[in-house]
DNA sequence: TCTTGATTTGACCAACTGGTCAAACCAACG
DNA sequence: CGTTGGTTTGACCAGTTGGTCAAATCAAGA
């Protein structure tokens, strides 16, 4: 289905997915213009609608490319796993996509902030239902005593909130810390947090 | 100091603020428009800048107001009284700001995500010395064996992180849990979840 | 080399942006 | 009732916005 591109499309459409992540994750969709993500990626506005129609189109293209990648780490929760393994696996597999990709959090947090206009059906079909089929698996585990009798749902909840937390108030957790490194702390404190809730 | 007002004053004024955070804490500052803002309040666009002479006055208001009371919870965690009552009732009071000032918290989140160019130095000193200071509070209690030995910085970033996460992704929250609402089970978890981590 | 299709751009547009201003309006007090 | 000062507005402005288009430029295969 995908059309031959040339090399020149394959920088340019690069470039400007590049530049369109850094400023929409910035400035969230309203907030952004198409001058400063052209000139982020080092060509014309027109040009740059020569290989996107519109803006709209880029940060679709974004999001797209992100959801693909962004539930990856809770899909590979293995129902056949030891659970609290693959729980605090997933906590920290989590914690690593916000170390390594501030800008993709960022520009989930801002569409969400904006009342996910874009993702909406998204998230209340193909989210939820992969939620809702971890949930069961977690229940079972603790139902089994296999780990401590908690809402599956706000388990899961709680580690999206602590591992974005770190990418997207990032100037705020620095300005608190200091000079020290958010991230190693934020590995251990996960751990040690996850280990003692867990703990049938 | 505060020049008298009228009652028309007083009203136009509020009903600008509050319209102002609608609007801001849902599209941030750049991507929200001054006829929005005017529309909302009910008024005409002269006839708001009669009142605030721009539109960062405007924001630059709902931010002061907001830095208020917003560290009010934290502030009021107290050295002399039972830690772990003491952290959890914060955790518990900064959940209640979730539940009832959503869009404080959203206009919170836009700053930050957008880097913080207007609270940048609040950040970095009063929110600073503030936390520094509770996190003194804290650690002395883990080393008088009273609560359990984790950072007290990361601690605080996780009450944080997740009280703010049911406001600021409230739309995700409610995708996933369908139309179970979220606040009571959400304190219950927050409860059983520090009951467990701070037990020395 | 020449041709063809991909790429790039300057000029342009209508709609919208934050903000101004003089004139009109209105409430209330003497 | 008339005046005075607070309030409201229509018309307006310069700069910015997303987007268009024809013409110019370029890359690469025949």
């Amino acid at each position: 289905m995908e059309k031959p591109q040339t090399r020149i499309q394959q920088r340019n459409q690069a470039a400007i997915l590049s530049a369109g992540l850094n400023i929409f994750s910035q400035y969230g969709f309203r907030g952004s213009t198409l001058d400063q993500i052209a000139e982020a990626a080092g060509l014309s506005k027109p040009n740059l609608l020569y290989y996107f129609p519109s803006k709209e189109a880029i940060h679709s293209a974004l999001l797209a490319r992100l959801l693909d990648t962004w539930l990856d780490p809770l899909k590979a929760m293995d129902e056949t796993g030891d659970p609290i393994t693959e729980i605090m696996g997933y906590a920290q597999r989590k914690l690593a996509l916000s170390r390594d990709y501030p800008r993709e959090s960022r520009l989930f947090a801002n569409e969400v902030l904006q009342g996910a206009p874009h993702i909406a059906e998204v998230l209340a079909t193909d989210l939820k239902i992969l939620v809702d089929e971890k949930a069961a698996i977690i229940r079972a585990w603790s139902e089994a005593g296999k780990v401590a009798d908690v809402d599956p749902h706000h388990l899961i909840f709680s580690i999206w909130a602590m591992t974005q937390h770190y990418a997207d108030f990032d100037v705020q957790v620095r300005a608190v810390l200091g000079d020290r490194e958010p991230y190693d702390g934020a590995s251990v404190f996960l751990d040690a947090l996850y280990q003692r809730l867990l703990q049938p």
